[in-house]
DNA sequence: TTGTAAGCGTTATCAG
DNA sequence: CTGATAACGCTTACAA
């Protein structure tokens, strides 16, 4: 039946049944102005009988363009990851280009591996979350000459290109609206430092913050980054007693899970222990207490990634990002300080 | 400096320096027991000495494997998805494939526009949510041939080899509970049936078992299936007055818009108005009261589309899969029926 | 504007 | 077990 075999059509099938030449097919494939309307409409006639679709590795290789771009991530089982790679797909989606998403469950290794992964797969882009990865990962990317953008970048002196916010900024308003409610102990419960770019520099953030307003950091916890860890770090918050009066947490997964141990433990959220967040995800408007957070850009990171991805693959320069603003969001786990 | 201009280099420079030809470095690569240890031995070495990375488009246009896998789902911005996604892309990288994911938003046209996509790409395989995608999509897909499996099918009559689970099972369990606890009148919140299959399922599943149950389904009101929704739904309830004690939400991302809605208004859950879930999502337990639901098999589905789509890959024939169970989850938000 | 032909980087076939 | 050589399906000079 096909002109070949039975595997499905290919452009040299469209070519000969629209009688013109292989070149001139595939010009009309992907140049659709270069060639005569005529032969346009007879390529496109032959394509649509032979019900033609484009193999994408042969254009590839031949190209040296794939159209995917790869997202190494922590994982995507975090709201705000998960947020990130919802607006980053949908961007992207609607240039051409498709979506690889390599989670490596914060595990260095795997992260290096992935990116080999993607550039052996020749991606067009690659966006990574936070610049902390291996050396030998920096290696593979710098040879591979792979336009790459970091995300949640946290460095003091960050690459221009990099996009980030500060994570200063949003501790210290943290810091300034917990200190307005006379809170001068505070506790907190954050990522493990070690193998979490992000959580050192929140904890380092909330250090400095804190010092700023002549507070005190009464103890840091490390916890898994999701509400079972919020649990675990509430527990172990109270059994150092440190007398603080209002708990930090590096992420809203962590205190939705401190919300939820404080109410099973009878404490009372914010009469007496005030709980803040960070990242403002979905849920946080409706945990009971409502709880106080500070909003990070994602939606932003992800449309300013793909943007600047996008703009280097149609060959301009990587541009500069300034860092993204980030907000406090008030609501109802935090009050004065218990006297 | 590299033996060819300054393009990374080539399975044939890795050849050149090993001393060995193409065929031989190719094999020593992909299949190392089938060329002398010397042979090996010389070629990684070679391989090493350049830090030659392969490059998978000559792979996959030789091979005619692309070693990547797509799936094509609804919105990642779904705790349930995103935590499909989780596992399935876990599954799969421990075996060497990448996942592409797709995400069309509820937009047919964009499902069918993805899916050409991966079948452009040369996926080795394909993941769907549903089996409703519009006759060109499931045409192109019969035409490629490539192994596809569906996940979280509906049909009475589903094909053996689509994964899923009883929507009817899982709304009767609810319903029994309900029952149980006095209701005789409840209303549901579920997403629009007419762009979404399981939709429609769980709306006919509920009607089927509260008949069985000699219970009525005074309303059904259609509402986005996120927070937000939740809470627009519970506000369209109360307009309708319809004498319900309790609601039936079809996602729990309704149910706890619905709950926090309900607090909101001052309606006492469980002591005025029960609701339910549907998925078990992480934040259902720890939302204000916690969720009654009914656990849905995420994990499982991930795992056995994972590995079927793999066994299809060695060559052996799609498996046919069973209907995964589900588990009513008890928690706070059911109580008796108010007097 | 078109056809011809040479790649793109790998695998696969087939003698040796 | 190895080496030559022909694919794989498409793009892209280069000439006409």
């Amino acid at each position: 039946m096909k002109p070949n075999g039975h595997s499905r059509p290919r452009l040299a099938d469209v070519a000969k049944l629209a009688g013109v030449s292989l070149g001139s097919a595939s010009r009309a494939m992907s140049h659709p102005d270069a060639v005569k309307p005529k032969t346009l409409a007879a390529v496109r006639a032959a394509a649509e009988a032979l019900q033609y679709i484009p193999d994408e590795s042969g254009r590839a290789l031949a190209s040296r363009r794939t159209l995917s771009i790869g997202v190494v991530l922590p994982t995507i089982n975090n709201p705000i990851f998960a947020a990130f790679v919802h607006h980053l797909q949908k961007e992207l989606a609607a240039k051409g280009y498709t979506l690889f998403v390599l989670a490596h469950e914060y595990d260095r290794a795997a992260e290096t591996m992935y990116i080999e992964r993607l550039v052996r797969r020749r991606a067009d882009g690659i966006v990574l979350i936070g610049s902390d990865q291996e050396a030998e990962a920096q290696n593979i990317l710098k040879r591979a000459g792979i336009p790459t953008v970091v995300t949640w970048s946290v460095q003091a002196q960050p690459r221009a290109t990099d996009i980030g916010f500060s994570n200063l900024d949003a501790m210290t308003m943290i810091v300034e609206h917990l200190a307005k409610l006379g809170h001068r102990r505070i506790a907190m419960l954050s990522g493990a430092p070690d193998s979490n770019e992000r959580a050192a520099a929140r904890i380092a953030s909330l250090r400095e913050a804190a010092t700023r307003h002549y507070m005190t950091v009464s103890s840091v916890h490390h916890v898994p980054l999701h509400i079972a860890g919020g649990q675990e770090g509430f527990a172990r918050w109270q059994q150092a007693s440190d007398g603080a009066t209002a708990l930090v947490c590096a992420t809203d997964t962590i205190a939705a899970g401190v919300l939820h141990a404080a109410a099973l433990a009878g404490v009372a959220v914010p009469a007496q222990l005030s709980v803040t967040g960070f990242d403002d995800i979905d849920i946080s408007a409706i945990l009971t207490p409502a709880l106080t957070t500070v909003r990070t850009p994602v939606v932003e990171m992800a449309r300013v990634a793909a943007a600047s991805l996008l703009a280097t693959l149609q060959g301009e320069p990587m541009p500069a990002h300034p860092s993204l603003p980030v907000e406090l969001v008030v609501r109802a786990s935090t009050g004065p300080a218990p006297v």
